[in-house]
DNA sequence: ACCTGAACACCGTTCAAGT
DNA sequence: ACCTGAACACCGTTCAAGT
């Protein structure tokens, strides 16, 4: 714990040494007590610069969004490519801090990352044929689904760190083993729940939604 | 605080008991220390029909799954109809309570409720002309679709609920106002934002995604 | 202006003791 | 067998005091 000297302290740095001690033990050690120490000062000297918990935790959002930001290639031309390209940045920004991204994943950012993405995906919609109401409409559906996904891959995966121990890793194989009489249709295909994994189910679900969108854009 | 009889305490009582706790203060009054009393009973005496806290709140969640199936028609024959009407009754039931929906969305319950649910998805898709492989892979795009955008939802309603103050209720108010010139997509469709709600917007996620299930399973 | 240290009002969980 | 009460090891946040 070297002291360090005063006003070397910034919301920058909070930031990152917070996503270091969240993935190294866990969003519970995310405190203010244990963030002190790792940053060489007194446990209330962070309060100086975020007024309380919860704006440290949009900091970091912002933080997460901006990094998934920088990653996607705004210039392909190819409006779907881009939408891809956003889902997956953000996807794997969230999964590589699944602890903290559960913390942070519901919150509205309200930040430049934020309408930075909104943008880009309203105009990949808007390349796509959507206009007006309908582009509005649909880019709610496709923004929230990437969001949601986010969200609850980063919630499993943060949850799945922490009490794996308890529910078990193979949870398909429970299924597997189901009474045939009572469970007539997941014994159908109980042997290839496993194969699958969650990171195509995501871009499954992707597509889905944007095999739909092209189709009401340029209806047959 | 009227003293109870010895004996009367069960985890029934105390699963319903959280839930009004947490519906009437919000899910950071869901404590032990709150929950005794409002069961006129000492704090600790909850820990003597629940190991921890988190086995309290995966009863929680299964007793709230478990209400979203029974309100479920399974006899209804049209296999869209019946995913449909269990994703509104999954979403109606995590509305209603957010605050603990919020706590437990992400928890793989593996409990009856879970499996009945999973039956009733693979067997919609079954009938839909998907099998075996196919059938699986898309099992995990429909029921992880519903899943993360109802625990999407119920966050944002809880986050919602706790700090409206701070947030502001009208997000899409800001993005009226922003710059034309660095955001031309957005001003493009800002007026119609505010007009979408959530609800429609998982209604059309859904419908979106079923479209293009049916599609792969009839192709043209 | 920035940081510290003590204090306040909470948590979940353990455990010896009561009935 | 079931419940209580005290205790332990934590939290976030406030605030007077130091430099």
């Amino acid at each position: 714990m070297a002291k360090r000297e005063r006003g070397t302290l910034s919301r920058a740095e909070i930031v990152k040494v917070a996503l270091e001690v969240a993935e190294a033990d866990g969003a519970e050690a995310l405190t203010f007590r244990r963030l002190g120490p790792a940053l060489g000062v007194a446990p209330t000297a962070v309060l100086r610069h975020f007024r309380d918990k919860d704006e440290l935790l949009l900091a970091i959002g912002a933080q997460l969004l901006e990094h998934a930001l920088s990653e996607v290639d705004t210039d392909e031309p190819d409006w779907r490519k881009r939408i891809m390209s956003l889902a997956r940045a953000s996807r794997r920004a969230f999964v590589t801090h699944p602890r903290v991204a559960a913390l942070v994943a519901t919150r509205t950012l309200r930040q430049e990352a934020e309408f930075r993405t909104v943008e880009l995906i309203i105009g990949a919609l808007e390349q796509a044929g959507l206009h007006g109401r309908a582009a509005a409409s649909m880019y709610r559906a496709v923004a929230d689904t990437i969001l949601a996904w986010t969200a609850f891959e980063a919630n499993v995966h943060a949850v799945g760190l922490d009490v794996m121990d308890r529910d078990g890793l193979a949870w398909t194989r429970e299924y597997v083993v189901l009474p045939a009489d009572r469970y007539p249709h997941i014994r159908n295909v109980a042997e290839h729940l496993s194969d699958v994994n969650r990171e195509d189910q995501f871009e499954l679900a992707l597509e889905l939604i944007l095999d739909a969108v092209e189709m009401r854009a340029k209806p047959i």
